[in-house]
DNA sequence: TGTGGCAAAACTGTCGACAGTCGGCAATCG
DNA sequence: CGATTGCCGACTGTCGACAGTTTTGCCACA
């Protein structure tokens, strides 16, 4: 375990095809390349990337466990779209995990988490000036993947990640309205605030203020620009055990 | 939206080999037959069920998905063990996700909810009574699922349905050390008599006291049965964007 | 007896192919 | 003219095969 000369990790472990081929169906989609409900052909990605059709199977089935895709059987994959109802699920889920990721943050606030979430939200204000939409959308979710990191529970992280996906396919789809940089700098401001207070009460307070405003902004966004109504989601008012 | 003659559904879609594939895994291993951290042949598997390899691998995917396997490139997939730490993230994560269900749930506590989730408790009692630790254990966690479910987020539900795999995966292991029949009763009763209270602070400690017996009772097990401290887990301190 | 290296075996990642199925279109019938 | 039925093309589900890599077993050597 004594040093080693170079990275012992092999960091670029070649990515496999099926990971490449997830990479560029997400990017592609949360781009809009894809459109919602749209419907995706094997055999045409295969021929357009270059490659077989298993590792775009293997690759779709990873996105539909992400929720960006939706299987239907013997129909093939399509772009999910999500209704307003759908929306409002995931920013209460979204929440819900913020909620508890920030009292458990409270409980173990060290220096070390308090540094690199200032930092990050720097980061987040500077792209907030500039006018890439896209950066400052990942930004923001950076600062708020670090907190749930911060947080000290590595599945709460995970199932936070997996929220971070829908909520990509929603918000690209408004990411020319710009919010005005203050609001986005003095919204993240308010959350440090209320750490570095210390009060459990404080934090949910700024954490529901902070979600509510995010909510109301994607929702309105989406409730103008996108349709989305129906288009795939359907079915299934039951309970299957 | 009249009332149709019949199911409009078609309702014997025939499961495809992916999902048999994958239902055999699960219950292969949620009983117990792969151990954790052992490894999964392809070649075997598909041997072993007359099936080609590409189902299993597919499979394979939605298992890993869902936390009970783990891929390595060029090494296979690895049934997923499980320490103390993952443990305990898993029980807080369903803690925050059952607290904030159940104060959805008194905001919208219909007669139909009281009376399927007082049907369920009496369900589960008769579970309890009798042998079989797996139905004990399912109609147990049906409950909560039918909790999650009226609370109305179908998102929350899925996040929950995602914790169940795991929740499954170190619950059967101590599936032979019976909780006593009256303390599953009377616990479940309270939840439900805090719902009726309709008073959220009531629910709140009712679930928070619910989740805690249960995860000491589950950690205590694994402590004591299974090993599980580092088969695979391994590395991954960082934090990848 | 322990160790290092080499070769064979086993396995994964990927590919191309075949068969069954679904949706759409056109011809036919009422 | 509208509804129904049969056919056709396209696509998914599944399969067997090949190449590269990892693991294992063995043998020589210290």
């Amino acid at each position: 375990m004594a040093l080693s000369t170079a990275a012992p990790r092999p960091l670029i472990q070649q990515q496999n095809l099926v990971e490449q081929v997830a990479d560029y169906l997400t990017q592609a989609i949360i781009q809009q390349h894809f459109l919602p409900g749209e419907r995706l052909s094997e055999v045409q990605l295969s021929r357009d990337l270059g490659v077989s059709r298993a590792p775009v199977r293997e690759a779709a089935r990873l996105l539909e466990s992400r929720g960006l895709l939706i299987s239907k059987p013997r129909r093939g994959f399509f772009v999910r779209a999500l209704n307003t109802v759908e929306l409002e699920d995931v920013f209460d889920l979204r929440l819900c995990l913020e909620r508890h990721a920030i009292q458990r943050l409270t409980e173990r606030y060290t220096p070390e988490a308090q540094r690199a979430l200032k930092q990050q939200v720097e980061v987040l204000c500077e792209a907030a000036a500039g006018n890439d939409g896209t950066r400052r959308i990942e930004e923001d979710l950076q600062f708020h993947r670090l907190m749930l990191h911060y947080a000290g529970n590595e599945r709460l992280l995970r199932a936070f990640d997996d929220l971070t996906h829908e909520l990509r396919l929603c918000i690209t789809l408004i990411t020319k309205t710009h919010e005005a940089p203050d609001t986005i700098a003095t919204s993240h401001f308010k959350l440090l605030d209320a750490l570095d207070s210390g009060s459990p009460a404080a934090c949910r307070e700024a954490i529901d203020y902070h979600i509510g405003v995010a909510r109301k902004f994607v929702v309105k966004g989406v409730g103008e620009t996108g349709d989305s109504s129906d288009e795939n989601s359907a079915d299934e008012d039951v309970l299957p055990r």
